[in-house]
DNA sequence: CTCGTACCTCACGTTGACGTCAGGTTTAGG
DNA sequence: CCTAAACCTGACGTCAACGTGAGGTACGAG
């Protein structure tokens, strides 16, 4: 599969996919006129990818998760590190569930205020 | 209250309230001498500015919401745009709930292998 | 009056994940 | 062989929320 293909399919743009391979968190085998070819597997690999980003994890902590993250195999320090980001993204999301209900509340006042205004 | 001290209570820096007073989400009355001089009030108000930061709200969004959020009264454009945010958010909770349990299940199977393997 | 600290205004630097040219090459189809 | 579309490698631009340094001013204690 060539690397438009790929985009097409990922969702992502051609020039992200040649960023993730720079950061070297995909590979690609090339053509004998050097244009990147990819397996299907490259797919799940681009979402993977994607949710990791999401999640906000950074490209630098991706490259290092993504073969335990694939594989299921990781030393004691990629452990912690797993640990570590999951943590902080279940810190992220209280963040984000006191702001929701935050604003909440401010939606509630407001409506109901409009209401009453009718 | 001069910057300073506004900014040791309400932890952010010095630099942070004068962005913030560029970006017109702060105001300040000036000594003779050109100082910024702070009512008791604004460290609420930069709390609930870093509140709405840390829910991923842009400074262009939170000057179009602060009036209504500090004082319950909107326009029904500031409300769907208050709808608008707190949907924003909730899709990222979800988001994130779903990479929390992706790395959750990583760590399990890591674990468990690594108990195994004892 | 003098010192030390806090404050002032520019204005350029930083970071991450790409966007966007420029200028050239490869590929697939007719 | 010819062409259009897709691809290639640099390399500079973007955006947000500040960090950082330069060079100068204000304030409060002694």
């Amino acid at each position: 599969m060539r690397i438009g293909q790929l985009a097409r399919r990922s969702g992502v743009s051609v020039r992200a996919l040649r960023y993730y391979e720079e950061q070297r968190l995909l590979e690609s085998a090339r053509t004998s006129g050097g244009q990147r070819d990819y397996p299907d597997e490259a797919l799940e690999r681009v979402q993977l990818i994607q949710d990791l980003f999401a999640a906000g994890l950074s490209s630098r902590t991706v490259v290092e998760l993504l073969p335990c993250v694939s594989t299921g195999v990781a030393t004691p320090a990629m452990l912690d590190q797993l640990i570590i980001e999951r943590d902080r993204i279940a810190a992220r999301i209280e963040d984000l569930t006191r702001a929701k209900t935050k604003l909440g509340r401010v939606i509630e006042n407001v409506a109901a205020a409009n209401v009453a205004q009718d």
